[in-house]
RNA sequence: GGGUGAUUAGCUCAGUUGGUAGAGCGCUUCCUUUACACGGAAGAUGUCGGGAGUUCGAGCCUCUCAUCACCCA
């Protein structure tokens, strides 16, 4: 069966990939012949995800390292999984439902969940199916998923990781490596969670700058002095206010202070007074006081800061660090909060405090809104264009006067001059969800952190003492800067995709005065319902307990119960929905207590956290979740910890910082040795990809056109260590042309009716042109396994390339044509074994990179014992099989061909003649090496016969070779000026690197310092160059004869 | 504002302990020669961003300036 012309990637891709599979070809272990093992971890792709760009670029890196190391003999294991992706995912099914006109909000808890399972099953499958396309081998019988085993999940998603998460929770918890607090956090208003730093994108807008007059109490007034930088006075005047510039005017009504820098001399004077915010219903104006801190700029605005502790992360430290309250002003969705007690109230009990009069704590700043009603409700936008509007009305806006150009009626140009407010148009940087786009809302709320500080340790000490290292060494630096200023990390979300945190709360009771007044150790009705009566269950605090199932947990519950007075003692643990619930059953069955005393039918209801687990927390288990933890599985022994990581510089903190520390804190040991980090693929002009620039590369729109090897050697090509990756369309071709020139080198074997029995050994050789190119072969397999084993994937792709292109093909071929077409059959048995022995070590060589055509390739063979995919990785070396003379020979042939090639060209000798060759003083190695080659040189340069001569006649083109110097005699057929112009210019070139090469050797200094080899390497140089210059200038002299 | 990286042929990029610059694509000329026009042969193009320094010697090391990109504020 004659071979196609090139080689159909769209038809045989698919076949390959499945044949692979129906062998099990990327089963974990499969091909080892040794017991080392080799692991990589998938970075998992998100469930709802589609293959982009990127994932091409890392997973093809990936597939390279595991085809090599597989056929290497190493017990090889990659893992592949995705993860659940907890904000992305239930957007994504949000999405699906709104076009059916449903919410989420409208339905339980459990139906949306089993929608996003549904939406799993449908199409969690197409990104592995995208994966398989560009040839990742890997082992799929082992896909994890981030959610599996969740209490929740249909059949069919079983598994661990789920049982991994809450373990490794409760762990950390238990370790107190976990703790709940109020803080303020990153809060996304569209899907109502509190979001990781990580999450959110700061992005620089265009906004405004509003100065407003907070008026200082009771009238009074100061002198405000203004100076410039010289210190001489612009301006001053008597004020009964403060100026204050913001961004953000809706959040007046949180203001707890406003503060100066304690060096501002303007504002020395009214330090410690009391201002009001000119804002809400005049008979409740709160007055603040100004303080100090280190925080505002001098420079910046007016100098002075208003202070809202729960609107600004700025203001939050200045807030915690001076004792001013916080408080929230906005619900979930970043609107004006509508809960509580009316203004007039709560305004009331911040002047209390405000004054010093009244004590405060979280919880009561918590409850309290300082909305004014007529703000209530309105969205945080619509509220600030309220809050403008209201203060310039009342003139305590900060104005201004502006000058503009009109017309009049009658078509004059007048100048009008307005006083305005004050309102500066400002890039400000706003921070916005990356995966809702909207503005993100700093929020006290109650989180879960993990106390970062305590796990970062053994992650950045691994790093710094090189048990684990990051590639390129910049991401050294920018990990260390990280880890030493890590911040908590939050991990608790709204969401309902995820792992719910295993924690139940109860209300503390001890803290709600069930007290035994009478000290008897009991309670009796009285006690118990004075305590009812005052209501403050649902006010009051939460006693909380982390376990793995509630039935864990209610023992830990029962411990606290048992040290309060009976009956309580006695209550029975149960799980209600939440806290609201669990106040109306605790007073419901104490109600009934009182009727029955029955203390049997008492009961103490907890209720578990309604949040999930961050994304990431789980991700962060993936080096041993996979692996089976918490069993403890062969395959956890084996293949953790594994070796390398190959993921995208973005992730660096998201993940790879993450699982560093979770698995020291949870498993004590390092998660890989290595990471290896690349950037961001982006188009040919270095633009990030995006869907709005319409720059987006589809990696499967490129297979579909040039298979999916040729994308693969160009991200191999590309991947230079801390390169910028530039996707070109031209290199990709490039790349195809390279597979279509190895599937003709085959077509020449078939062409040749070389046999291909399959499977064969090396060749003993004879022939100099087959001892050469086992040589260069054996070059090239250490230069490939030197380059991935420092993981310089573009060095091994290139080698590739100029070995099958440029030795191969180019040469080797060619050479082997006159013997392949010959009568000595034994030189022509030998360079047929050695011709397909070459091309089968090309196979191999190339499989990592290009697995698909070689294995077609490979599939040509009579027979073969094994897949390409499985076969042996050649441990022959350099040293073994490079033979120098055979080495020596081919090269000076090599150059003998291409100077006479050169020549002919440059002197227009017609391509197709053939001319006479001349040589002078040939040595006999020289002799030698023409006797042995002549036939390829002759046939190569078009030679039509050798004579020695002594003189080299008038008009004649002079080769200078090592042993000989050879010439073409060209009279007639040469442009004599054209000729002598060409000679000259290279005379120039030549001179000007004589010229170096002797100042050099000149310089005394060069001669002392510079090692013995350079030094012999120049004067070497110099040696053949002088002797280029003599032949280039007989060779102009001739010419000159002749003209 | 802080950090990191980049600046090399027309384009996209290599260049591993400092020894005097390379590849692919593109371009020019020639060739349809019995593996391959997704090919073959030959060729042109670089004060290695500017400036200074260390050195016998700098694309590579140091400093500085400029421009760009990304990350974090």
């Amino acid at each position: 069966m004659a071979m196609e012309k090139t080689f159909d990637a769209s038809a045989a891709e698919k076949r390959i990939y499945d044949a692979w599979e129906a062998s099990d070809a990327f089963k974990a272990g499969a091909n080892k012949s040794r017991d080392e093992t080799f692991t990589i971890m998938i970075p998992p792709p998100n469930v709802t995800g589609v293959l982009h760009v990127g994932h091409a670029f890392n997973n093809t890196l990936q597939d390279i390292l595991v085809r090599w190391k597989r056929m290497k003999g190493f017990d090889t294991l990659w893992q592949p999984g995705q993860d659940h992706a907890g904000i992305a995912t239930q957007l994504m099914v949000e999405k699906r439902l709104a076009e059916t006109n449903q919410k989420r909000t409208d339905m339980p808890r459990e139906d949306f969940l089993t929608e996003v399972w549904k939406w799993k099953a449908e199409s969690g499958g197409t990104i592995i199916e995208q994966l398989k396309r560009l040839g990742a081998s890997c082992d799929w019988s082992r896909n994890a998923f981030t959610m599996s085993g969740a209490p929740n999940a249909p059949e069919g998603e079983d598994g661990n990781f789920h049982d991994a998460v809450i373990k490794v929770f409760v762990k950390m918890y238990e370790d107190g490596l976990i703790y709940r607090g109020k803080r303020l956090v990153n809060w996304d208003p569209h899907f109502e969670t509190a979001i990781s730093d990580l999450e959110v994108e700061n992005i620089e807008v265009d906004g405004h700058m509003w100065h407003f007059k907070y008026p200082l109490a009771n009238g009074a007034t100061y002198t405000y002095i203004e100076k410039d930088e010289d210190g001489v006075t612009i301006l001053e005047e008597e004020r009964d206010y403060i100026s204050i510039a913001t961004t953000r005017p809706e959040t007046m009504l949180g203001d707890g202070a406003v503060a100066v820098h304690p060096s501002d001399e303007r504002y020395a004077s009214i330090v410690g007074k009391l201002c009001e915010i000119p804002v809400g219903p005049k008979a409740q104006r709160r007055l603040i006081p100004i303080i100090t801190d280190e925080y505002p700029d001098k420079d910046f605005g007016s100098g002075a800061v208003k202070i809202t502790g729960a609107h600004d992360f700025n203001d939050y430290q200045v807030a915690k660090r001076g004792g001013i309250p916080m408080y929230a002003l906005m619900d979930t969705k970043g609107a004006m909060r509508a809960d509580g007690r009316p203004y007039a109230e709560g305004a009331a009990t911040a002047q209390a405090i405000a004054n010093g009069e009244e004590t405060f704590d979280e919880a009561k700043i918590a409850a309290m809104n300082l909305v004014p009603e007529e703000y209530r409700g309105l969205d945080r936008f619509e509220a600030r264009t309220k809050v403008i509007a209201d203060i310039t009305a009342e003139g305590l806006a900060v104005m201004h006067d502006v000058t503009r150009t009109e017309k009049n009626d009658d078509g004059e140009k007048v100048e009008i001059t307005e006083t305005v407010p004050y309102v500066e148009a400002k890039k400000i940087m706003q921070p916005f969800g990356d995966r809702s786009k909207v503005v993100i809302e700093p929020a006290l709320t109650d989180q879960w952190f993990v106390d970062t500080d305590k796990i970062v340790g053994p992650a950045l000490d691994a790093v710094k003492n090189g048990d684990v290292t990051i590639m390129p060494e910049s991401g050294e630096k920018v990990f260390y800067h990280w880890l030493e200023n890590i911040e908590p990390w939050c991990i608790s979300r709204q969401l309902w995709w995820g792992h719910q945190i295993p924690v139940w709360y109860g209300l503390d009771l001890a803290s709600h005065g069930f007290t035994d007044d009478e000290g008897d150790g009991a309670l009796d009705i009285v006690e118990m319902m004075g305590l009812l009566s005052r209501q403050t269950l649902l006010d009051g605090n939460e006693q909380h307990h982390a376990a793995s199932s509630f039935d864990d947990v209610k023992g830990q519950f029962s411990n606290v119960m048992a040290k309060l007075p009976i009956p309580l003692s006695n209550a029975r643990v149960v799980e209600v929905a939440d806290k609201a619930t669990a106040a109306h059953t605790l007073a419901e069955c104490l109600a009934q207590y009182a009727m029955d005393q029955d203390p049997t039918k008492l009961v103490y209801p907890v209720w578990r956290d309604a949040d999930v687990l961050d994304t990431w927390f789980s991700s962060g288990l993936w080096p041993f979740g996979t692996l089976g933890w918490p069993e403890q599985t062969p395959e956890l022994d084996k293949y953790f910890p594994g070796d390398v990581l190959i993921t995208g510089q973005d992730i660096l903190f998201f993940w790879v910082a993450r699982m560093m520390m979770m698995s020291q804190a949870v498993e004590g040991e390092n998660p890989f040795h290595t990471v290896y980090l690349h950037q961001l693929v982006r188009d040919e002009k270095g633009e990030k990809m995006s869907k709005t620039k319409g720059n987006v590369v589809d990696p499967l729109v490129v297979v579909d056109e040039f298979g999916a090897d040729a994308l693969r050697f160009t991200m191999a090509q590309m991947a230079a260590l801390g390169g910028v990756l530039k996707l070109s369309q031209d290199r990709i071709k490039g790349y195809r042309n390279f597979g279509t020139k190895l599937w003709n080198a085959f077509s020449f074997a078939e062409h040749y009716e070389i046999p291909n029995p399959g499977d064969t050994a090396m060749p003993e050789v004879s022939q100099t042109l087959n001892k050469w190119i086992i040589g260069e072969t054996a070059k090239v397999r250490e230069t490939v396994d030197h380059a991935l084993t420092d993981y310089r994937f573009n060095d091994a792709a290139n080698a590739l390339y100029a070995f099958t292109w440029g030795k191969v093909c180019d040469w080797y071929l060619e050479f082997s044509k006159p013997i392949l077409q010959g009568d000595d059959a034994a030189a022509k048995a030998e360079t047929q074994a050695t011709l397909r022995w070459v091309l089968d070590q090309c196979l191999i060589l190339l499989h990592p990179i290009k697995p698909f055509i070689t294995e077609e390739l490979w599939g040509l063979a009579d027979s073969r014992a094994k897949m390409l995919v499985h076969a042996d990785w050649p441990t022959y070396t350099a040293a073994d099989l490079v033979d120098a003379e055979a080495d020596r020979e081919m090269n000076w042939v090599i150059n003998l061909i291409e100077s006479v090639r050169s020549n002919r060209a440059q002197t227009h000798v017609p391509a197709g003649a053939k001319v006479p060759l001349l040589v002078q003083s040939l040595d006999t190695k020289g002799q030698s090496a023409w006797d042995n080659n002549h036939v390829l040189i002759q046939r190569l340069a078009r030679i039509e016969s050798l004579e020695h001569v002594t003189d080299f006649p008038k008009g004649c083109v002079t080769i200078p070779m090592d042993g000989g110097t050879f010439g073409i005699p060209l009279e007639g057929l040469i442009d004599v000026p054209e000729e002598i112009a060409r000679l000259e210019k290279s005379l120039g070139k030549l001179a000007k690197e004589l010229g170096g090469l002797r100042g050099r050797l000149k310089n005394p200094k060069f001669v002392e310092s510079a090692p013995e080899e350079v030094i012999a390497e120049t004067r070497e140089n110099l040696r053949l160059r002088e002797d280029e210059e003599a032949q280039i200038k007989a060779a102009i002299a001739r010419l000159q004869e002749l003209g």
